[in-house]
DNA sequence: GGCACGCATGGGAACGTTACCAATCCGGGA
DNA sequence: TCCCGGATTGGTAACGTTCCCATGCGTGCC
């Protein structure tokens, strides 16, 4: 059963091409400086053995000291919107050679410390991290030691980094000034969690929609909190059971947005606009209007950024906005009719 | 601008400490014979110095050749189901306190064979592995320097490992029998790539069911190949200018299920069934009925089994097969109404 | 014809850590 | 009093690699 063989290192690979190990070295990562004949001598018995370099080892002992590694943090990497994302980094990061760690955090602080110290640990060359609300300061010394850090999706709390948004206030105040338009004025308002920064962005812009209209703001029609989709359709039963119900819903991510149409009626009277798009957004009945953002966008964005810092940029930290865009399917009317 | 302060390194520690580095090594790590009160010491030099151990030359030197870290490498980490496994697999790494290097191959074995190629290079423990098409000779080597191999939704050809899959076949045998009871007879098969596994077994399904009812196959109405929304879409339309068209479709992924949703009326007279679930197939219209089947138990299952091969199991390669369901909403009954 | 130069190659040290063994110190028992 | 055993600590070497410098050799040039 023992059947285990040790990985060849570059002293059996010198040993079976009669070379040194530094010849070895050379060869292998394509120094100048072999001729061509020993190169073919140790290619050959590379192949023969069946060797290939340990780049721990590597990146140990090299003097610049990247391990071509980075980590990218997020949210929750089952969540299709971070999946996007996750994919674009790892194709920016596979283009130039980058290995790409990635961790969940619940949006735990606890776990997104015990991620990030795994993958510093590790020396990785940067992070990319859509932040808990927690501190940060465990990033102080590693960033000194020059870790690079960009943030996405959201920015850190007291943590000078590149970090790359949308514009969520915008987005959501142009949700909502399009039931406005529709002459809705009971318009509820369905959030997630608001110690998360961009929940509380998209509550202002709703805010600031009602105020640029002139309507009052009714606490009765603001829900926070709702994590899960059995809360978005709890929360708006309890909306429709108000003396003076709203008229329209705007809900501030996928999730809610699915919520809550399990508890509306083919058709309903109820307006709805959502932020996120989603697949099939557009076969639903009705067409579903939603604030859409570029998760590939956004995580493009964000590698390229982490990886010019990499490369050596010490400009002072920049904050990129990326815009969102009302895609106006139907829904945000309301009285939809039967078809 | 040259702010870049050295890391730390167990000597530093030491030094501020007072103790040798060995003793340093001793008390990081939690290791017994370090008496309370130096490991205090050592402690708090940790904490002004910002210290953190170097988990790469650590497992350099280790007697124990681990790395704690596992290369999940799947087809594309954007598509849903994927992500939903790669979360899977995260946690059951999370929870053994191992690191997850993720990478996709767009199902192209030149890919695949460089991302793996990368990850073993990192001295990576394990692999779990969603195969390409390609072959997997190059995984030899590693394996026999002990490097764990699991493959997950597909077997690798040639390759004697675990693997998790479901139970394509009997799926799509029942997916298609429940159009053929609704009294289809022209059943149209709209399948992905056929150089891939699920989607040969999934066709087998088809063939099993017809057989089964005794109904002769019509290749008209078999279509393979359909790698995006846009050429399930096209096929659709093809098929409906036949001369005598399918009254039902079964389509084998949610990509397809999806493309070829665009081009059905509503209602339309066509039944669907298709494989894989998604987010609001019940909310279409007709509700979409689906085989669907469970990313998150096909990681954990994955992950699970890898862990047992790196925990030191060498008993002979297992193969799981995890079951899927027919869940029925309507759309396989084909001549929808309106409502 | 002698010397400097470029090129190919190798030897030794080091990256940050841990395995192994030796050294030291203490108290307790003969 | 002396010796032994356990607990704590440290020194040295090594993991697999690359950096730095030295060596040897052939060639061109004055």
């Amino acid at each position: 059963m023992r059947r285990l063989v040790k990985r060849p290192t570059m002293k059996d690979v010198a040993r079976a091409a009669g070379v040194s190990p530094m010849t070895v070295s050379r060869a292998v990562s394509g120094e100048p400086g072999v001729s061509p004949d020993t190169a073919a001598r140790v290619e050959q018995a590379v192949r023969e053995l069946g060797y290939q370099r340990n780049d721990n080892a590597r990146s140990l002992r090299q003097k610049d000291p990247r391990t071509s590694t980075i980590g990218l943090v997020v949210d929750d990497l089952a969540n299709p919107f971070y999946a996007l994302m996750a994919r674009s980094v790892e194709d920016e990061a596979h283009r130039r050679g980058f290995l790409v760690l990635v961790g969940s955090t619940n949006d735990e602080p606890r776990r997104e410390r015990e991620v990030i110290a795994a993958f510093t640990a590790r020396q990785v060359d940067g992070l990319i991290l859509v932040p808990t609300n927690g501190g940060h300061g465990f990033l102080k010394q590693p960033m000194e030691a020059g870790t690079r850090v960009v943030c996405v999706d959201r920015p850190a709390k007291g943590l000078a980094v590149d970090t790359v948004t949308v514009d969520n206030r915008a987005g959501a105040e142009r949700a909502v000034s399009h039931l406005l338009g529709h002459g809705h004025t009971r318009i509820a308002y369905l959030g997630d969690r608001f110690d998360i920064w961009t929940q509380r962005e998209r509550h202002a812009g709703y805010l600031d929609a009602l105020a640029s209209h002139g309507i009052p703001e009714d606490p009765a029609l603001v829900r926070h909190e709702l994590r899960s989709q059995p809360h978005a359709a709890a929360a708006l039963a309890e909306l429709r059971a108000l003396p003076c119900p709203p008229t329209a819903l705007f809900t501030t991510n996928d999730l809610i947005t699915i919520g809550v149409m399990d508890g509306l009626g083919h058709p309903d009277p109820i307006a709805l606009v959502g932020f996120d798009d989603f697949p099939l957004a557009d076969r639903l009945s009705p067409p579903l209007s939603v604030v859409s953002q570029d998760p590939v966008a956004l995580g493009a964005t964000a590698a390229n950024l982490l990886f010019s810092r990499i490369d050596g940029d010490r400009s002072a930290p920049r904050s990129v906005v990326l815009l969102t865009r009302l895609i106006v399917r139907g829904s945000g009317a309301g009285g939809g009719r039967p078809r």
